[in-house]
DNA sequence: TATACGGCAGAA
DNA sequence: TTCTGCCGTATA
């Protein structure tokens, strides 16, 4: 199995190979090789949680080719941690009270507290001034007063010489954060904190080399962020733009974010040197003393009411009544960082509950059970954490899941699947499942008792199995004793016409005969089958692709009957013909359409094979080559990977398609969507396939992540499924899901049946089961 | 819920 | 090299 990283901040994203069971710190381990960052140093994230180290992709529910975010963060070294847990996440990271934080350690009797303050003794600092710290964890330089200065009782040994020209002294000042007065101090050493910078560099001083503050955004290069060290690399002007190039120190032990392009030229900032206490001048000392008139900018937390104090907003504040008042009765949710006034939740609560993780009306799902999980993972009732196996499971493609649906047809459709051309080989049975020539991901026969099937494979697996191509002869399934979840097992028991055996049946063109079979009266007239056939069946037969799971067409039940096969236990056994117009892949004929079409054999999206999993493991000198960061597939500018076998459409050529007239009315009498529609149009030209794909991605209903099935086209042009937003009205929240527009507890929910009817007639399968 | 002709690692 | 047993997944 393999998943995707992606760097925050450059978009790039790269392919790892890993199993289910990999535990997130050996992915980062495998993250460093590709990006070079330090384990510690790496923040990931999937699903809007971060991963923590000791959990596994499964534990997460990470499939194959999810993408997870990586952000760089840093960390001081050991010697500079004072106490992890008084470090606290400054104001601008995260403004209010969350449960997991607000137990405040202000109670907690550190050793510190019994040290007298001698703030005297330091060279640099006094008490009450306004300082420059730099946060623990991302590097930001931020407005922060001292309050404290404590001789640091945690080193015994020699103050120690930091890279800098700047020798630790062997205090640990005490911080307050300039913007929350109220919270606990931060303990900083002398080189995390010093004088305020507030003076401008003019963009026209600058020059190469410096070393100044500047303000940057890590996840929105073009955005406001924070403020951080930059050593200035390269000075852009020409008549667009005005730029700095310059490397970031992004954290205390002063991990380097290289070549950032720092857009706000305007906001250059003197890092204020150091100046003993002694030599301060009365000016000098009143600057310091002093709070400074204005704040430095920095990113917009909220965008909606742009951080304006005075303005209510339900996105920033109290998600109920919007109010920013009274942050320590307002609380987080754990799942959607959204905040709530604790009067404002209905039941109102009177204080703060006493839980470790909280979650609002439209995260909770029901009083016992918190379905999605918070920041940490909560107990999963998954099998795998009961489970006492040490084997490393799901590094393959046997337990990975479908990542697509086929849409074009229901599942129980009989006959051939539009757009799938016979003699399509996949290399795995997920994919099959995926195209929706043959769902099931494991067994033989697709069908239903009471319908017929609708698809069978040949693998081999039955012994007695005959086949000469043109006609074959199938063994039903069953009769096997599968318990201890196996999945093969010798015949154990006579085989009954019964499920999916039954279904087989169903096709041939007679009555259903359970005691001796049946013959076909008009074979032809049977129910057609698809038909593929897998490489492990080249045992018995000659028919059988070399590698992986080939479609071969459709073929009809001519009989069945009951034998007594090699096991000595009854199977039943099914003839079936070829009963389809293209001709077969085995024939003449059939290989030149083939080649004419440029089918090719189809691997799994970023699939990489397993030869080239064990060069990129052992980078053995003398193996073929070596993965190199260069060599990665940069997904986000879809570059192909010479690694990976060329896929079928790069081959083929595209042919335009032209929407039927009916199409076309239907596309056109969704005016609410013209807009959507116009940019699927634009796909026509790269064929139908390409069309398709494109409506399935726009109409898909960002709740359910399916294509939206009796949709509600809303007043902010979002669509979404009737039920999943009744759903949302539920969990009492009346926003459209997708922007968080208001709509209000009345709305009225209109199917968008025109963009129904259009929906269905593009993919008639797909609102089969809901 | 029971059932299934997968694909893999580790044992034989 | 072949055999055994294991896991999640999709379906009825």
């Amino acid at each position: 199995m393999h998943v995707l990283v992606r760097m925050m901040s450059s978009g790039k994203a790269t392919v790892i190979p890993t199993s289910r069971t990999t535990k997130i710190s050996d992915l980062k381990t495998l993250v460093e090789k590709k990006f070079d960052i330090k384990p510690e140093n790496q923040r990931l994230f999937f699903a809007g949680k971060q991963l923590e180290n000791q959990y596994s992709l499964f534990d997460y529910s990470i499939n194959i080719n999810d993408c997870i975010q990586l952000t760089i963060m840093s960390v001081t070294e050991e010697t500079n941690i004072i106490n992890n847990s008084t470090l606290k996440v400054p104001k601008y990271l995260k403004n209010k009270t969350s449960i997991p934080s607000c137990v405040s350690d202000t109670n907690q009797k550190t050793e510190e507290d019994d040290i007298d303050d001698i703030s005297e003794e330091s060279k640099y600092f006094k008490l009450g001034d306004y300082v420059d710290i730099r946060d623990y964890e991302y590097g930001v330089w931020y407005m922060g007063k001292i309050v404290k200065i404590k001789k640091d009782v945690s080193l015994e040994i020699e103050p120690t010489s930091f890279s800098d020209d700047l020798e630790d002294d062997g205090l640990i000042y005490f911080v307050v954060d300039a913007g929350s007065p109220t919270n606990p101090p931060i303990k900083a050493k002398l080189k995390e904190i010093r004088p305020y910078s507030t003076d401008i560099l003019p963009f026209d001083q600058l020059k190469i080399n410096d070393k100044v503050l500047m303000n940057y955004n890590q996840e929105l290069p073009k955005e406001r962020g924070f403020w951080y060290d930059v050593l200035v690399k390269q000075i852009i002007v020409n008549r667009r733009i005005r730029e700095v190039v310059g490397d970031l120190t992004i954290g205390s032990n002063k991990a380097v974010l290289n070549d950032c392009r720092l857009k706000f030229v305007d906001d250059i900032l003197k890092i204020k040197p150091y100046k003993l206490v002694v030599e301060r001048s009365e000016e000098e000392d009143t600057i310091m003393q002093t709070k400074p008139s204005m704040e430095r900018a920095t990113a917009i937390s909220c965008t909606r009411c742009r951080d304006n104090k005075n303005k209510l907003c339900v996105y920033c504040a109290c998600s109920v009544c919007g109010g920013k008042e009274d942050e320590n009765h307002q609380i987080l949710c754990d799942e959607c960082d959204d905040s709530y006034h604790i009067g404002c939740l209905t039941p109102p609560l009177t204080e703060i509950p006493d839980v470790d993780y909280w979650y609002c009306p439209t995260c909770k799902v029901d009083d016992d059970e918190i379905v999605k999980a918070g920041g940490k993972l909560k107990a999963s009732k998954k099998k795998t954490l009961a489970s006492t196996s040490k084997r490393d499971w799901g590094k393959g493609m046997a337990c990975v899941g479908r990542t697509k649906k086929c849409n074009i047809v229901p599942p129980n459709h009989f006959g051939p699947i539009p757009g799938v051309e016979v003699g399509t080989t996949w290399l795995f049975r997920v994919q099959v499942s995926e195209s929706g020539i043959h769902r099931p991901p494991v067994g033989g026969i697709h069908g239903r008792d009471n319908q017929g099937a609708f698809s069978i494979v040949l693998s081999g697996g039955y012994e007695d199995d005959i086949d000469n191509g043109e006609e074959f002869m199938y063994t039903g399934s069953g009769g096997r004793d599968l318990s201890g979840n196996k999945r093969t097992a010798l015949q154990s028991c006579d085989q009954e016409l019964t499920r999916y055996n039954r279904a087989l049946a169903l096709n041939c063109n007679a009555d259903i005969n359970n005691k001796e079979g049946a013959t076909a009266v008009d074979w032809k007239k049977g129910k057609p089958v698809r038909v593929v056939r897998n490489y492990k069946l080249r045992k018995h037969s000659q028919y059988a692709p070399e590698v992986g799971n080939r479609y071969d067409g459709l073929y009809k039940v001519t009989k069945y009957y009951p034998e007594t096969g090699i096991s000595g236990f009854v199977v039943w056994r099914f003839v079936l013909k070829r009963d389809d117009p293209t001709p077969a892949p085995w024939t003449a004929k059939g290989k030149k359409r083939i080649v004419q079409l440029g089918l090719e054999i189809i691997y799994p999206e970023n699939y990489i094979p397993p030869t080239e999993l064990d060069n990129a493991k052992s980078d053995v000198p003398g193996s073929k080559r070596k993965r190199t960061l260069q060599d990665d597939t940069d997904i986000e500018n879809n570059k192909s990977n010479e690694n990976l076998p060329k896929k079928k459409d790069e081959k083929k050529a595209k042919m335009h398609y032209k929407l039927e007239n009916e199409a076309e009315a239907l596309i056109a009498a969704d005016s609410a969507n013209k807009k959507y529609w116009d940019d699927c149009k634009e796909l026509l030209k790269d064929g139908k396939k390409a069309f398709l794909d494109r409506i399935e991605e726009t109409f898909m209903c960002i709740c359910c992540q399916d294509i939206v099935f009796e949709p509600i086209t809303l007043e902010c042009a979002h669509n979404i499924c009737k039920g999943c937003l009744k759903r949302s009205f539920r969990s009492e929240v009346y926003q459209c899901p997708t922007c968080r527009a208001e709509l209000g507890k009345t709305y009225s929910m209109n199917i968008n049946i025109t963009l129904a009817n259009t929906l269905l007639y593009f993919f008639p399968g797909y609102i089969a089961g809901r």
